[in-house]
RNA sequence: CGCGGGGUGGAGCAGCCCGGUAGCUCGUCAGGCUCAUAACCUGAAGGUCGGAGGUUCAAAUCCUCCCCCCGCAA
């Protein structure tokens, strides 16, 4: 088939490596590249430099709201767009552009967790099994028709990370499979009564409330490792939390119950038991590495 | 030129500001104690202090350049 791929992170990639081994990917859409990262340098997305990488044309339009745009993306003539994780709004002359429309890879079971972070959402709300759904995509956000589902488990090891990964590959292998299939698949709605809204990650939640429950905490610490991290501060320094393990102890909201041997912290209910951890400036290491060399006083209380 | 922290025996840290022959916790090895032990005691091995220059009688410590890692911010 000919296809134009539309994304921006990693998550796309898998998908458009697996599309460009057996389908004509006749362009490639992506966001411009960005000042980001250390020293303001600017980078391209993981997409085009794989696209680069690969030698197919890339487009980087700033928005598709325009009609000489919309004009271009109809005048390639591809039989579907795969669209994942763009991070630009499709206005309807595009999602009617090619005989099969635009397709979506949506990290979530939807419509279970429509919106920017399913990832994470999920294994914060602490469900038991995410997934990738992938739809014909319309209007609404996350809305459009289920063509093919597959679901991932979440175990209490799964980090966001591991899942980001599991799905990257899962969506990737459900993608061509959609669109081998495409003929047969009956397109199915979506209930909007189980519907969820995974909102986006914000900076404030990666700062640790030990006023919540232990269980809580340590459903949020493994959802955001490793990006963005939850942590605490000690002393004016920043000590990210990768892992950590709810214990039964109680204490003050915020004390830390052992800082020596290893580092327990009193939560709103129970506490959690850091097992890996990030000082600011170091590499994230076992809680018992850095311990080594490295205590907290006990009774201290970090505050909230 | 966005801001900042760090690279010290196998691991984690201190020492650097106020230059003067490297310290702590753990690990490793040997011996001892013990019914026994991841516990305790004694001893030992192991370090070009990221790299290259410079200042100095003397540099892990001061100056210059380079390499690598990381946090913030985006």
């Amino acid at each position: 088939m000919k296809i134009v791929f539309m994304g921006t992170p990693d998550f796309a990639v898998s998908a458009l490596a697996r599309l460009a081994e057996k389908h004509d990917v006749v362009c490639v859409y992506t966001q411009a590249p960005k000042e980001a990262g250390r020293g303001h340098q600017l980078r391209k997305s993981p997409v085009q430099q794989f696209a680069e990488a690969h030698g197919l044309p890339v487009r980087m339009p700033k928005s598709l709201r325009a009609a000489e745009e919309q004009e271009a993306f109809r005048a390639l003539g591809a039989d579907v767009a795969v669209v994942a994780a763009y991070g630009l709004i499709l206005p309807k002359p595009v999602l009617e552009a090619f005989p099969y429309g635009c397709i979506n890879i949506h990290a979530s079971l939807l419509p279970r967790w429509r919106g920017a972070a399913p990832i994470q959402r999920a294994i914060e709300a602490g469900d038991k099994e995410s997934g990738i759904t992938v739809m014909k995509m319309d209007e609404g956000l996350d809305t459009g028709d289920m063509l093919m589902k597959a679901a991932v488990a979440i175990t209490a090891e799964t980090t966001g990370g591991s899942l980001h990964d599991a799905l990257a590959e899962t969506g990737a292998e459900l993608i061509v499979r959609t669109l081998d299939n495409l003929e047969n698949i009956r397109p199915e709605k979506q209930s909007d009564e189980n519907t969820c809204y995974a909102a986006k990650i914000s900076k404030e939640e990666s700062r640790i409330d030990f006023s919540q429950p232990a269980e809580v905490l340590e459903r949020k610490i493994r959802a955001f490792n490793p990006y963005p991290g939850m942590y605490f501060e000690y002393e004016g320094e920043r000590f990210k939390i990768l892992r950590a393990r709810v214990a039964a102890e109680n204490g003050r909201p915020g004390e830390i119950l052992e800082g020596r041997e290893r580092l327990l912290i009193a939560c709103g209910k129970g506490a959690i038991e850091v097992t890996e951890i990030q000082r600011q400036g170091k590499k994230s290491m076992p809680a018992a590495d850095l311990l080594r060399g490295f205590s907290f006083p006990a009774k201290t209380c970090l505050r909230n």
